[in-house]
DNA sequence: TCAAAAGTGTTCTGATTACACCCATGT
DNA sequence: ACATGGGTGTAATCAGAACACTTTTGA
């Protein structure tokens, strides 16, 4: 078999609802050729680990939670992706029930760290835009599927906390009866029999995923 | 940035509709480790290509129409993929609207071509196996994408035949008359006003897609 | 008492399903 | 004449969309 000089990496595409709707977990890059441009946290892939493990190392190393799960994403490989040669990169996806779950954690690579509203990006480096463009694409189909949106919930949680989930994911506003209907047939949507109380009005059920 | 020694490859998921059903294009390997074990036709990308361009070369080789398009389906990056070494796989498909668009072309390492039913696979070199199963459940949610159905179809077909490719990648058995509302409804099929005629029944009108 | 979000049903529309017989052709 | 797939309509059911007011709480 020929050998290639192909650098393999995983980058990571971290995200939470927050108040400004989906938002992605960015780095600031502090050295050229991408200097000031912020990226998804990633790494090179190492001999001895699959890409899924690569991929759990990077979240694990930004995330205290150790059971978050990564879920591969797509394999960007246009030979100009990165300046510094020739490399390509297998991206994935890490939902969070809270953004909160980030650990603090700079290095002598990144001079910064923040949530970005997926609408309102900052100056990204390598293709990473192409990657979140992708990101979006693919989570707008994804809804549907099992524990997308559980992901992006806390363990228990109030009809109106789904129900956004929901209009972010879908990019769509959702009739808040026609929505209790759909929650009051689903199997997985279990009353806890709780309340979420002390807020300003009125207390909610809080549910769970089964 | 580090430098690894993984090789990148891409595998390539050619299929089309057969007496089988969905049948997919293998070759049969000539050497060890995996002598007479049939694999997915694939290369190892080089350096000067996007991931892309080695799989429309690998699609290019083996088939003689210049249009066939590939669409990525999955990278595949366990550890202990292939015995011979760390490697990872971006696999592609390509759906043909007719097996007989290959070209029958062998060389040393490949004694053998055919085309195999997705239900009744020979044994699979490396982690070919993984990849077909992936492929086949990502097929059948892609039913509905543009262009799936209409490229395993000749550019002229029968209601029948259009409803013999939905039946194969849903797995279910549609009502005829059901099906021929719905081909009403949807703008993208036409009628082409020519029938489909020298066959042993009543001569069927043909369709396109727009 | 006010602001804010929780909670709650009915009607209409369009889509999906189920179902059976005659027609045109080549052999 | 017969075997084979082509072609056609109606009724019932189900899912999705539209739509507004009262309730409970903390401030």
């Amino acid at each position: 078999m020929m050998v290639n000089k192909i650098i393999v990496a995983v980058d990571t595409v971290i995200l939470a609802i927050g108040d400004k709707g989906m938002e992605v977990f960015l780095i600031k890059i502090k050295n050229e050729p991408y200097e000031g441009c912020w990226a998804l946290p990633g790494a090179v892939v190492q001999d001895t680990e699959s890409l899924d493990d690569a991929a759990k190392r990077v979240i694990q190393q930004r995330v205290g939670d150790k059971r978050i799960h990564v879920k591969q994403l797509y394999s960007f490989g246009e030979v100009d992706r990165d300046v510094r040669g020739r490399s390509i990169s297998v991206a994935y996806f890490a939902l969070l029930s809270d953004k909160k779950l980030i650990k603090p954690m700079l290095n002598e690579q990144y001079s910064e760290m923040g949530w970005y509203g997926v609408d309102s990006l900052p100056k990204m480096a390598f293709d990473h835009a192409d990657i979140l463009k992708t990101a979006r694409i693919k989570l707008t189909f994804m809804l549907d599927e099992v524990g997308v949106v559980s992901k992006l919930l806390p363990k228990k949680f109030t009809l109106s906390e789904l129900q956004k989930v929901h209009e972010i994911l879908s990019g769509k506003k959702i009739d808040k009866r026609n929505f209790v209907k759909k929650t009051k047939i689903d199997d997985e949507i279990v009353d806890t029999g709780e309340m979420k109380k002390g807020e300003a009005f009125r207390p909610a059920k809080l549910f769970r995923f089964r």
